[in-house]
DNA sequence: CTGATTATTTGACTTTTCTCAAAAGATTAT
DNA sequence: ATAATCTTTTGAGAAAAGTCAAATAATCAG
């Protein structure tokens, strides 16, 4: 899980560790919902997630997850006020989770652990603005051929319809080009 | 500088402030430029600033930030690659700034300073995500009559042109609307 | 102040993507 | 296995926003 951030203690790892409490959730079970603070912050150890909000009664889908990655509804978590994102398992999945309190808690005891969650904050930050960048300036086709050279598991693992809303443009645009290369 | 972070301590404060460099940029000046590892986190002290790059020989505007509000390349100051954003006064502009280098350094001394630093990290974030939602579900229309709610100095201070790609329209496009108001 | 440059507005037309509708293909529950 | 439901594909027409071109307006340098 921390591999990715040399810079933790194993003291720090061990806290972090007894904190952490472990999920199973079938396809479609929701870790977070809309309206709740969202209280946690999730590793994905298998499977895979997509977080989403609603719009007129569609998902709009707004980041995918897969296994080895944080997730949370950062927004949430961060402001601490109601999520209007959803996180859904996209399959069976299984989680590891902290709790915002206790994360909190370890940073005053660890400092080496604010700093890896600053760490994947910045990730965190630094996906975000790629995807407004690449959904600024690329046409719909453009967007569609980017995920499928970033990101194609996700491509096999979401339906045309999350990576739809996802990409930005209707079900039916993506079909054409998905039909056309 | 700091009002709106309580939790810091006077004596980070003062090793902070003793790190501080400040500037005065005339309209137009750069204080980032893309290329360039971004080396500096800036706090506008008077004035304002576009962040931006380059397609296609046009100038994409990416954010704008105003006096009281800390503003750097994030993306670059965060990687450490050279960015791909330009930094540019609107108006003759005063700032104060702090190296990366000496802010990693004042963080193994003073843990509430890096506790700020994720603190404006997370009002990055959410700034951004916000950004990303109301540009994906508003028409060009509507993402204008936002940012007149939400930032109206920006529309008194900024370019027709540097509004228009930020809100991710044509120029003509956000001429006819605000003709139509 | 004045000509030159740059920015903004307006008009006509084009392109991209959307919406609605229907058909075809998958998936799920019984 | 089969009906029911949900997802994806395809077609046709509509809407939103883009491009190109020209006219105004604003700003800047000498």
């Amino acid at each position: 899980m921390f591999d990715q951030f040399p810079g933790l203690g194993e003291e720090a790892k061990i806290a972090f560790e007894k904190e952490l409490d472990s999920l199973l959730v079938d396809k479609g079970g929701l870790l977070e919902q809309e309206g709740k603070v969202c209280d946690h912050l999730y590793f994905i150890i298998e499977g895979s997630a997509r977080s989403f909000y609603r719009k007129e009664n569609k998902d709009i889908t707004v980041s995918f997850s897969l296994e080895g990655e944080f997730l949370t509804a950062m927004h949430s978590f961060i402001s601490r006020k109601p999520s209007y994102e959803n996180i859904e398992a996209m399959e069976k999945t299984k989680v590891a989770r902290i709790k915002y309190e206790s994360l909190l808690k370890l940073f005053e005891k660890h400092h080496d652990l604010e700093r890896t969650y600053r760490l994947i904050l910045e990730r965190y930050y630094v996906s975000l603005e790629e995807q407004l960048i690449f959904s600024k300036f690329k046409s719909a086709r453009d967007r569609y051929l980017d995920l499928m050279d970033y990101r194609p598991k996700i491509i096999q693992r979401a339906s045309v319809g999350q990576i739809a809303t996802y990409l930005d443009m209707s079900i039916e645009t993506l079909s054409r080009i998905r039909g056309k290369i």
